[in-house]
DNA sequence: GATAAACCCTACAATCACTGTAGGTTCAAG
DNA sequence: CTTGAACCTACAGTGATTGTAGGGTTTATC
C-alpha cells in the first residue's frame, strides 16, 4: 500500500510548491501524510499525491482552503447530492467573472493613461493626474465593497 | 487653509473605507492628517482628502501601498522625468494582463465543469473529477510561481 | 454646567495563505 | 561511522486591512 512513499521534499518538488506549504496544508486539515518513518519524518503515498493535486488545482481556481476542505469532505461522502459541489463551483465562477470585468476596466484605464503620457516631466504627466481624478474614468467603478476575492496566485 | 476640516470618521465615510484603514495609511506614510485637535483627534483638510482619493484609486488599480508611496514621492518632486511613473504603470498593466488571461482560462474550466455536471450524486459528478485531473484542462496552466498579485478588492 | 451618546484615541491581535527562521534530529550515501 | 542534505517543531513575518480592549474627547441636549 505504501509502496512508492515520497518524502515531503520530493512531493513538494513534484508539485512545484514549498515543503512549508505541505506542512501548512496538514495543519489546516487538507492533507495528511500516509504515515511517518520511525524517526518521525512524513511519508506520502500515491493517494496523498493525488489529493495534493486536487488541492493545488482548486487553489489555482481561486478556491479558499476552507472551500477546498468543503469539497474534499463532500467528495468523501460520495452518496451526497452533487448540487452542493455545483453550488460552490457556480459561486466561484461568479466571482471569477466579476474579477475579470473589473480587471478589464482597469486595463483599459491603464492603457489610456499610457497613451496620454509621452515621456515629458512629471508636472505635465497625465498618468498621475488620471490616477488622482476618478471623474475622468471611462467607467465609473464606484466603491462597491461587499465582495471579497481570494488572490489567484 | 484648514477650513473644512474633517474628522477621521467623516473622511472614512466619504471615501467608503474604514477609519482603521486611514490610520493604517498614516502608519505606512501614505497619508498624514493636516493636524490634530487639542484633544489629539485627527483632522483632515481638502488636500488630504484629495490625496486619499489618489491612494484609493491607485489601490483599486492594484498598486501596492509601496508602489503608491513611490508614485506620491515622484509626484512630489514634480521636475523629475515622467518615465519612472510610466514604468510603474506599464509594469502594473502587464500584471493585470496576466491576471486576466489566467482568470479567463479558469472561467472556461469552471464553465466546462458545470456543463458536465447534471445534478446527480457525487460519485458520478464530473466537477470533482475535473478539479482532480489537471490533464483534462483545456489549457495546461503549468505551475508558474514567480508572480505576486495584490488583491483587487 | 452636567450628562450621555457618539465619536475618537492607542496598542495590539486576528485574518489568509503562505514564507522564513532558529535550533535541533534523521536519513542515505560513501 | 561520518558527513551533509533533508527533515523536524515551533514560532515570527508578510500585506492590507479588520477587529478588539480599554480608555479619552466632542457635541448635543437638558
Amino acid at each position: 500500500m505504501a509502496d512508492a512513499a515520497l518524502s515531503i521534499g520530493q512531493l513538494a518538488q513534484s508539485a512545484g510548491i514549498h515543503v512549508q506549504t505541505l506542512r501548512y496544508y496538514e495543519a489546516q486539515g487538507l492533507l495528511a501524510p500516509s504515515g511517518r518513518t520511525a524517526g518521525g519524518q512524513r511519508r506520502y503515498g500515491a493517494q496523498a499525491a493525488q489529493r495534493l493535486h486536487f488541492i493545488r488545482h482548486a487553489r489555482e481556481f481561486g478556491f479558499s482552503t476552507e472551500q477546498i476542505r468543503e469539497l474534499l469532505d463532500l467528495a468523501g461522502e460520495s452518496s451526497r447530492s452533487c448540487e452542493e459541489v455545483d453550488a460552490i463551483v457556480r459561486r466561484q465562477r461568479e466571482l471569477v467573472r466579476r474579477r475579470i470585468d473589473l480587471l478589464q476596466q482597469l486595463e483599459g484605464e491603464l492603457d489610456r493613461m499610457l497613451s496620454e503620457c509621452s515621456g515629458g516631466r512629471v508636472t505635465e504627466c497625465r498618468v498621475l493626474e488620471a490616477l488622482g481624478d476618478h471623474g475622468r474614468c471611462a467607467s465609473a467603478h464606484g466603491h462597491a465593497q461587499a465582495d471579497d476575492d481570494p488572490p489567484a496566485r
